[in-house]
DNA sequence: GAAGATACGGAGGCACCCTCCGTTTAACAA
DNA sequence: TTGTTAAACGGAGGGTGCCTCCGTATCTTC
């Protein structure tokens, strides 16, 4: 199962770098072969397609004819649906993670968490396939797999620190918990009504984050809340 | 696919009704075979058995092998894998709608919505299968299974209703949408500690419904018109 | 007990999964 | 250029599951 015998090859966003192995000194850096980059890209390609357009139980097979490729070079570059599911949605993820980089600098950080979260639906609404997928990733317990759901609590828990340390928000919750939150709800899109229905429930959830001023008595310092409190939209 | 040429056959909660067709008069009510109702049971407890135990993935070939059955026989009597699912979990479905029923006598309905959704966490963590299941056909989009949906629906529904009459909670929040945010974030269990979260998460729920009475109270009494008014949706 | 309605079961055709291995091809060295 | 060899290719093949179809068995009714 693995490709290179006496080295392991370690694959970092989009490049490919050979960690030469001790036991047998072959050779030093052997250029990665030009088909197999190729094909990879294709496969990744054909991937996309085809897993926005039949959802992630798509085949494979389909997978590899559309790109053109064999089902075993397709099961080589990626020896797991999951390990392809991670590598399609590989930029996406990057995206969203950067963003929360950037919201990290808004004034309100609650209001910060809440944009993340609103534009992780936009998201979702774009790349079909995405949260199904993420969401059959994680459930299935493949602690391998885990980059993008890694990444993703990165962002997030940037997001829930800030909010926090500025007593905005209740101290009980993790990241992984408000992820684990946000792809359910989004799990049942296309039911029609989906986004609207996920975002009404985000905003909800957003306000049961907030320090309640009633339920602590002393914690009042959060007063700006009363603002967005208001009941927006 | 139809069982009985000329008749249509309803079939409620245990019992199997015989409707008698129009177009030919064969007979009245011809009892039913005594091997059909007892292989219906037998497919049924298999099903139970190999859902709770493989997920809502698991063979159906597994299950009429358990039950003793014939694979014909198991899609005879339920013609897709949601018909199945439905049956099988048709039993608890109807106990969490009546403990939606009990709980309207609470004083307190938030508190009494709450207490609802703890108890479906309870659910799911028993009876493993369910969730998974009940969103797959959810997310199916399969209209003509949606009685265990609409049930809850109406379960969560009238929780809902009563809280908002009561002015104790925001009302743009459909029945629909809390109970796809249930299922939603239910849907991740059997991660480690995948209960408390969900319970955690909740109560965040639950506290972001409230109607927010920045001055307690007070605002109470005023709030109802008000917040009914807001957003109908 | 016979007739006819009903249900049974599993073979069979199809799709997909994933592995294994003989063949091909690209990179490198001479 | 050519030879060598690691690396990649592709698809046959064995396995599993889905679902349908229909000859056979069994039950109800008269």
């Amino acid at each position: 199962m693995q490709p290179c015998k006496g080295s392991a090859r370690v694959q970092s966003n989009q490049f490919v770098i050979y960690i030469i192995g001790m036991d047998d000194h072959t050779d030093q850096t052997r250029k990665p072969r030009a088909d197999a980059v190729r094909n990879r890209e294709r496969v990744l390609e054909a991937a996309k397609l085809v897993f926005n357009a039949g959802g992630p139980e798509a085949s494979l097979e389909a997978v590899a004819k559309r790109a053109g490729v064999g089902i075993g070079t397709l099961y080589r570059h990626f020896p797991t649906r999951e390990d392809l599911f991670e590598a399609v949605y590989r930029r996406e993820v990057e995206q969203l993670s950067e963003l929360a980089e950037q919201l990290k600098n808004a004034k309100d950080p609650v209001d910060a968490l809440r944009r993340w979260l609103r534009s992780g639906v936009e998201f979702v609404a774009t790349k079909k396939g995405m949260v199904a997928t993420l969401a059959l990733a994680v459930q299935s317990g493949s602690e391998l797999h885990a980059f993008s759901f890694e990444r993703l609590t990165t962002a997030i828990g940037s997001l829930l620190d800030r909010a926090i340390t500025a007593g905005a928000m209740r101290a009980d919750i993790s990241p992984e918990d408000l992820l684990r939150a946000f792809f359910g709800m989004c799990y049942m899109h296309d039911q029609p009504g989906w986004q609207a229905s996920v975002l009404r429930m985000l905003d909800v959830f957003v306000d049961g984050l907030r320090v309640q001023p009633i339920a602590k008595g002393k914690a009042l310092a959060a007063k700006p809340a009363k603002a967005t409190v208001k009941r927006k939209r």
